[in-house]
DNA sequence: CCTACCGATCGGTAGG
DNA sequence: CCTACCGATCGGTAGG
């Protein structure tokens, strides 16, 4: 056998330090340790500290972006396409929580052509949720009075902030989680609004 | 003139910069810099980088807990009151955007001891607005079936999330923007629910 | 993947 | 608040 790791183990590491402690809170030798080796060993299979945090943050941006072009081709109504772009998103935070975090709190440690490129990503997968809420408006689901821009701000809002406090394995379940973030969102918390 | 700097001064320096670039992405010179002078210079004022986040910190998480009390103590429905909590929790924000952020984003730069008191402080943060639901589900102004706990979190993800997108002086002033935060927390995006 | 380093930068101190 | 430092740690490289 030659080498015991394999780029992507490195990778995967990274993102759960990056996510755990930050990028500039982690040093090449925490993540050396973390895989049982030195720090200087890794630049076997990488190249630089920030080429790391680049393509950690570059596989959050398309797991997003994966699950939103799903969620749109999906049939029904708009507030079936809400559903599934929330749906979506519940299952990337889940299966992909460490790129998440670092995607969401560490762009700022990227330079500026990197950054901006992930601002963009960004900006792409909220205008998946505006189109939604546009559409749920012209077909007289949502509100006349909707706010597309500001409401998808609300909603991805909401959802960026899972990572911070839902643990899989507790009492809520993804599906249970999915049900009470879209009454949430599409009834508020009025009563006598049913009757 | 003996000194041109207060340790005032630098600790709303060091707010502004670890909001910006975070706590491990500052260093001493940095801080320096940004007052104009060395970053040796700085211990005649402070004793250690830690004492300074923990006094940021401490700093945002005695206004949020300021401005909760206020509003607690507003008479009137649940509803007035949750109003009042989501005006003040803007008000805050606009007025304290860079011990905001460090509150919310570098905790975890704290060593465990200062860590769990911010945990602490953002939970009791959270409890106000768990106990505001709780009144207005027993007095009937929010659904009989409304979880405050997990109706909490949802409110202040959209609140913590402020700081990302809000900018003063655009086109939505603080009036605006804790109108269209309350609408969208009431009565949600469905059409067809007000007549 | 390790050994043996490199120059740069880190938080912080002594003394004025 | 500066001068002149300190030991520790940083990201990274050469050579095997």
């Amino acid at each position: 056998m030659t080498s015991r790791h394999t780029r992507r183990d490195v990778v995967e590491a990274a993102g759960r330090l990056f996510a755990q402690k930050g990028y500039h809170g982690t040093s090449m030798r925490d993540l050396g340790r973390e895989l049982g080796l030195l720090g200087s060993s890794l630049y076997a299979h990488i190249s630089s500290k920030e080429d790391l945090l680049v393509e950690v943050v570059d596989r959050g941006a398309a797991e997003f972006q994966e699950a939103a072009q799903k969620a749109l081709a999906t049939p029904g109504s708009a507030v079936d396409r809400l559903r599934a772009l929330v749906a979506g998103h519940v299952g990337v935070v889940l299966d992909h929580m460490d790129e998440v975090r670092t995607f969401l709190n560490e762009a700022r440690a990227l330079d500026g052509g990197h950054r901006e490129r992930v601002l963009a990503a960004r900006d792409r997968y909220e205008q998946a949720f505006r189109r939604v809420l546009a559409e749920g408006v012209e077909e007289g689901s949502f509100r006349a009075d909707l706010d597309p821009k500001l409401t998808a701000i609300f909603v991805l809002s909401i959802l960026n902030a899972l990572d911070r406090w839902y643990r899989p394995g507790g009492p809520l379940d993804a599906d249970g989680l999915v049900d009470a973030l879209m009454e949430f969102v599409l009834s508020g918390i009025l009563a006598g609004r049913r009757e």
